[in-house]
DNA sequence: CTTAATTGCGTAAATTTTACGCAATGTTTT
DNA sequence: AAAACATTGCGTAAAATTTACGCAATTAAG
């Protein structure tokens, strides 16, 4: 007990709420606990910030020794602070989620279980991580209306339907498919790369990209994504 | 220092940016720092965490103490943890902004300056305060669009003008008056008094109020506020 | 008494959103 | 092999919304 204050001191850690998209469903990457409280239970990535490094570089480290992932898309959205999330000692969380593209490998270094849960089949999870995946969510589906996030959730290429099928995964509705392409192709975020590719047992479709140029010149001018 | 733990504990605060509206523009109410670190600069209301207390119930207190105010709307909307945000010692804060109708009392129990500024007329801020201030009125701005919180900053029964301005303040546009007023009259949320008042040396004007019933329905129904 | 502000409506034009139509291509079914 | 079905790439007309103003009434100021 060697760390000493003049006045009692909560603990402080991360926690990343991490989707991934599957082509149909929105995900979470789950980790099972190995060690109490909660052992067996499912878990986000998470742990005690250091002395010498920010909140967002605690969950970035994290994530990389739990899951095995580096997140390009990373966000704060609340900081949970409730009296007994844990039963050990007063621990006060901010809460990070990040957008990975779903195919990327996982598995953290010390071997503990992580595994791809679609959003509607969640098991119970430890600590209050429920509540703190139901706020990721909402925030989630706020900032989609300010910034293209979709992207982050897709490989570099991709076509207009899969893009369609992630926001409606993200905000639970179904778009006309036709009007869908008609906004998109309007909002000048899309490059097109020309290829195409033959979709499953189907025909071919073209091959877009987000064009972040473009995004950041739209930005400049200030707008809003409808969706 | 009877606090001891076996790893470092971060301190952890909260900061308050607090808005009123003066008819013209948004402001914000400062604190003069009365001790060292940033003796005589103006800070935030805020101070350390207790044990028994959450986050915002932290954030209420401080109010209430450094400032006299009880705030009907707050929200937390950022966890600041830059290694040095305080020479004393590692100090994480939990950021809030409250909205509080500017004709309230103002002052604290310990004496200390509290004082209204104008938000483009804020002098320098004491640690990272200027940084808070600034993503606190990016993150009201945006809350803007998906809750009627400019009500909170009106008194009970105001005018379509007074309304119209502050929502030009927040936003930083201009309107036109009779858009603003068809718009408004078509979300539903205003209810009529049926009286009105005599503007200051102008003619007379309708007084409105928020109808908190009518929101709590459209709410349900999921809407956007646009402006 | 004229000018300038300010308030309460209303309305036509411009823009955006929504609802579908249709041909082409390839898979699956009969 | 033919028919039925699914999926993709466009378009376009109707509906709804946003935007740009018009206009009369009232009051203060010059």
């Amino acid at each position: 007990m060697n760390y000493c204050y003049q006045y009692p001191h909560p603990a402080v850690t991360t926690d990343c709420v991490i989707f991934g998209f599957d082509g149909t469903r929105l995900n979470v990457l789950l980790i099972e606990r190995g060690i109490e409280p909660y052992k067996g239970r499912w878990a986000f990535p998470g742990g005690f910030i250091r002395m010498e490094e920010t909140a967002e570089e605690c969950a970035r480290r994290e994530l990389r020794e739990e899951a095995g992932l580096e997140a390009a898309y990373m966000r704060q959205f609340h900081t949970f602070s409730t009296l007994d999330r844990d039963p050990r000692e007063r621990v006060i969380t901010i809460a990070y989620y990040a957008l990975v593209q779903l195919s990327e490998v996982v598995g953290g270094d010390d071997a503990a279980r992580a595994q791809w849960f679609p959003l509607d089949d969640v098991p119970r999870l430890a600590f209050d991580h429920d509540a703190i995946l139901r706020q990721a969510i909402a925030e989630l589906r706020r900032q989609i209306h300010f910034e293209p996030i979709g992207f982050e959730l897709l490989p570099p290429q991709f076509t207009m339907t899969q893009l369609q099928r992630l926001y409606e995964a993200v905000l639970g509705v179904k778009f006309d498919r036709r009007n869908f392409y008609n906004k998109m192709r309007h909002l000048g975020l899309l490059g097109e790369s020309g290829e195409t590719v033959t979709m499953p047992n189907r025909r071919e479709a073209f091959l877009y990209s987000f064009n972040r140029e473009s995004y950041d010149e739209l930005k400049e001018r200030g707008f809003r994504l409808e969706f």
